[in-house]
DNA sequence: GACTTATTAGGACGAGCGTCCTAATTTTGT
DNA sequence: ACAAAATTAGGACGCTCGTCCTAATAAGTC
């Protein structure tokens, strides 16, 4: 897809770095052994460390939106769509352990430095929100649907964050089974609605 | 109840910036700011940083096992115990909306750090999780009481992050009102399956 | 009131940070 | 092949950090 410029190195290099230590413990040292250049030639591709971390989050956006759009290609019905939502707990169980969730832990530490790319950040949660409640809405669930997408987001959340503290892989699988029982009964109370209509 | 000594000032004070700033984006600087007191002369009451670090996490263990140990104290019921709890997001609500879950965002951050109190800290969650699990013992549901303790405790963490990034206190009172029916339904189910036997 | 101990202030230190600058090198276009 | 442009290396900079040291002050003891 994209080429393999230096850029481009930089860009995933960062992000993988900034999801495992954080942002503010990673240091341009960090990045550059990892990248294989030299610290100070940063500054011909960004012009601050600040303007490495918008490049991370806006190509998080953009995989994010690509993901997205390929469940909706995926599945035809919205409640397997929600359930490649819950599932990517599973696939990414590994690191989710060892680091969180990428998307709450970041905006938890951008939130504590109160930085300027907080809003950014956040967006990637408004992207799930969207989507979700799009979801919800095609399940026939219009009138709350907002509500079951923050549901949903927000149990997720609570999934990694123990998973992460306790080191816990078999907690996040029975938490994603949980999940998708709920899903179900979801869909047909949705269905049971639809029918009396 | 505790002297007003430097050190507990400074403790104090460092909890509070901790939680607010983060850990790491604390400096000693911020600290002698607070307490008014000469840089220099940490290292009189604690041998380092970590140190420091190491005395909040006890008092807030402290702190916890007391607050825990008076819950019980102020209510017969399990259930009730248990909506002390929940209630905690609503009494705390203000500070979680700007700066998180106060055990969920250190746990988070000491585990991106590689900390050495990673485990102290998460100390913190095994206290709830033990509390919780008896309480859901209490009220007959033994089987399940640790599943339920920890669907409890990551429901609120998931809630405190994202009520931190789209800074919504409604989102709280809206959850935790949903947590309490949960809470009630459990109960209920309990009580049902304590009078077949 | 002198003496000992406890506590504090303030600055020095070495290291690491993000940033910036310039010279060298590689790539590109003709 | 050569000039222009793009890219890189490497070190200098000013700053802040955690840490440490020592002199000054306060508190406590006899």
């Amino acid at each position: 897809m994209s080429r393999r410029t230096t850029r481009n190195n930089i860009v995933e290099a960062a992000g993988e770095l900034f999801y495992r230590q954080g942002f503010e413990h990673t240091s341009f040292s960090d990045i550059a052994d990892a990248v294989h250049i030299s610290r100070g030639n940063f500054y011909y591709h960004f012009k601050s460390k600040d303007d490495i971390l918008d490049a991370v989050i806006n190509e998080r956006l953009a995989d994010t939106r690509k993901m997205l759009k390929d469940w909706e290609a995926e599945s035809e019905q919205p409640a397997d769509r929600i359930a490649s939502f819950i599932n990517i707990l599973i696939a990414n169980r590994a690191d989710i352990k060892r680091f969180g969730c990428p998307v709450g832990t970041l905006s938890t530490e951008l939130a504590k430095l109160n930085h300027a790319s907080r809003t950014e950040a956040n967006q990637l949660f408004t992207l799930f929100r969207t989507w979700l409640r799009r979801q919800f809405t095609l399940l026939g669930r219009k009138a709350d649907a907002d509500q079951l997408a923050m549901y949903l987001l927000a149990r997720s959340q609570g999934i990694a964050t123990l998973a992460n503290a306790f080191h816990d892989e078999k907690f996040i699988r029975r938490e994603v089974r949980q999940m998708c029982d709920w899903l179900n009964t979801c869909a047909q109370e949705a269905a049971h609605n639809a029918k009396e209509i």
